[in-house]
RNA sequence: GCGCCCAUAGCACAACUGGAUAGUGCAUCGCCCUUCUAAGGCGAGGGUUUCAGGUUCGAAUCCUGAUGGGCGUACCA
């Protein structure tokens, strides 16, 4: 319908360059809104007030030259200047109650658009170092990538989900030699725990099955482990990265290769595993897990810096190598290889982007949190030097949920082991209010997390408000046939035109709406709108069942509005799946 | 210091990306269950959109400045 009126005002636009009323070079878009008060029609637009300027006259005289070329058409009832010099266009009713056909005949694909044009995207989040559980800090950004990527995959997108998984660098010496210090505990070593190692239950946990798989034989005195490494912090000259640094070391030198491999691999199999099921119970699921290791393990960071060094955006100062991130307005350069001969996270961050696109993506997106903002200027300067287009990346940034509890701010640290798991959340408020809650505002705005609000009064998600209006369809469903009626959609949808009430024309307009707001939402990957949008449509939906009763008598009517709420309860799934909510048939 | 992001009702957030009288939920007050689930509906109150300028037919939205908050500014990951 809006397209409709769309195509009929660049009709009138077109007229009105033949009649030189504005000059034949200006291509104006149009622009068709949905009108927020009733009393201004169905559709609204802005053509007068824009050409006012280059047609050299008043706004409402040009509206009155616009409508006298509008072309007559069965579904506009009234078309009226109002205002500054809106036009307005009223539909006839029985032309809004066409999208209820549409609705039943596409079912599962209604509101899917092609925006996307086929184009594919990878999109990457998550992407937690594997040192620890999840927490609800990730939460966010777990629940907003994956309604991203199902927004896009709904809007034309082919879509692929990936997690960069951290698997090398010294975080993660740091959680095996943890793991290995507990493990050595549990072979009854005594010994000060390292301040800056891994704390939390799950390093005991992973001690644990390593002693039941190995016994003792990666046991170590621990006189020899400390012997001669750097005191930790709180001793004299003591110094907690040197200290840990030193542990390191003599985790590889006294376990040798290949334990040390086994203990690490231990130490990072059982976390990721456990990553991966606890996203899965949240309903977020990766086509590909993509390893650090396997990317310098290939040689694919090597060959991508003799690909800058070749290119002269590589130089030596101090013993290291740096990127010269400032040709492309970087603040300052950025080193890639270390003064010991160790490359930096931003080194495989150069080579997993160029991959990225040699694999044949379109567009890449990536999801960060904020406090990583200031590292898109270095990513976008390598893209550049790399010869690849730094505008097919976009990276999308997510605030941290600021955790509340007791009015108290909380402060999370995965080092000390005291923060809140994502799945303490899950199990305290449930999969679909913790995905409904995280992505019902705009990513880059700041969340106030409350846990005591978000445990004891669930019921104020308005994840239940929609879930409830399915539901209730639902059984009104069921208790017709328990009546004893047929439902019969052919019927029903014959029979439309019997629908006349405020709330049933008010129902029609609003699913009509549903594949635009898809299509607006995913041009500026803002899953909010949906979420906003069902619950207007949940509201319109509980508005109705107040007003009218649904199992009347009269087939025909009855008919009718079962067919219209049954296409309610269609929109609201369709909805609810991008959002990764369920739609129960019960509450 | 410099850079990025944010600021809307008591609280948490929207506002079709520059449109008409700035909306929704919670909280407050009043009404509606012998009728398909009251986890619902109807109504009321609550605003100088942080402040000061600017751009234009028109600004919460764009520009400049100020104020307040978050984050970043590593040969860490």
């Amino acid at each position: 319908m809006k397209q409709k009126i769309a195509q009929i005002l660049a009709d009138v636009v077109q007229q009105l360059k033949e009649q030189r009323v504005i000059p034949e070079s200006l291509n104006p878009r149009v622009n068709v809104e949905n009108t927020r008060d009733k009393a201004h029609g169905d559709f609204a637009t802005n053509l007068a007030m824009m050409l006012t300027k280059a047609a050299g006259m008043p706004p409402r005289a040009l509206a009155e030259k616009i409508v006298a070329l509008v072309a007559d058409e069965a579904v506009i009832e009234k078309v009226e200047i109002a205002g500054p010099g809106f036009i307005n266009f009223f539909v006839n009713d029985s032309a809004k109650f066409a999208v209820v056909k549409t609705v039943l005949s596409q079912q599962g694909d209604f509101g899917q658009c092609n925006v996307g044009q086929g184009r594919s995207v990878l999109v990457e989040f998550v992407s937690a170092n594997p040192t620890g559980p999840l927490h609800v800090g990730h939460g966010r950004g777990a629940a907003y990538g994956a309604s991203v990527a199902n927004l896009l995959a709904v809007a034309g997108f082919k879509v692929s989900r990936e997690y960069y998984v951290n698997d090398a660098g010294r975080q993660m010496d740091i959680l095996a030699t943890s793991v290995w210090l507990r493990y050595l505990s549990l072979c009854g070593e005594t010994f000060v725990f390292p301040s800056n190692g891994y704390k939390g239950d799950y390093i005991y946990a992973i001690s644990e099955s390593l002693k039941t798989q190995f016994g003792e034989t990666l046991k170590r005195t621990a006189l020899e482990v400390f012997a001669g490494v750097t005191p930790d912090e709180g001793c004299e000259e003591g110094d907690k990265e040197k200290h840990i640094d030193g542990l390191i070391v003599k985790a590889k030198n006294l376990l040798g290769a290949t334990h040390y491999e086994e203990v690490f691999s231990a130490a990072v199999n059982s976390i990721l595993s456990d990553i991966k099921e606890d996203l899965a119970g949240f309903g977020v699921t990766f086509e590909e897990w993509f390893s650090e290791r396997a990317l310098m393990e290939t040689g694919v960071i090597d060959a991508a810096i003799e690909k800058l060094q070749a290119a002269d955006k590589i130089y030596e100062k101090g013993g290291a190598l740096w990127f010269r991130s400032t040709d492309y307005g970087d603040e300052k350069d950025r080193v890639v290889v270390r003064e010991n001969g160790l490359k930096t996270y931003f080194a495989s961050d150069i080579a997993y982007h160029f991959n990225k696109l040699e694999r044949g993506f379109d567009l890449l997106i990536d999801i960060w949190g904020s406090d990583h903002h200031g590292y898109v200027p270095r990513v976008k300067a390598a893209m550049q030097a790399m010869d690849t287009n730094p505008d097919a990346l976009e990276v999308l940034l997510v605030q941290f949920a600021i955790l509340y509890k007791g009015g108290e701010k909380l402060a999370m640290s995965t080092r000390s082991g005291q923060f809140v798991t994502l799945r303490e959340l899950r199990d305290e408020v449930g999969r679909d209010a913790a995905r409904f809650f995280y992505v019902q505002r705009k990513s880059e705005q700041h969340m106030d997390f409350d846990l005591d609000l978000a445990v004891s009064k669930s019921n104020e998600n308005p994840v239940y408000y929609i879930q409830y209006a399915h539901a209730r369809i639902c059984r009104v469903l069921v208790q017709s046939e328990e009546k004893g009626y047929v439902f019969d959609a052919e019927v029903g949808l014959a029979s439309l035109g019997l629908l006349e009430s405020e709330q049933e024309v008010h129902i029609a307009t609003e699913l009509a709406k549903y594949p635009e707001i898809v299509a607006r939402a995913a041009l500026v990957y803002e899953p909010h709108q949906i979420a906003y949008y069902l619950k207007d449509l949940a509201h319109a939906l509980h508005a109705y069942y107040n007003a009218s009763q649904f199992i009347v008598e009269d087939d025909a009517l009855r008919q009718a509005r079962l067919t219209l709420i049954s296409s309610v309860q269609q929109v609201l799934k369709n909805g609810l799946a991008i959002l990764g909510v369920s739609a129960p048939e019960k509450m």
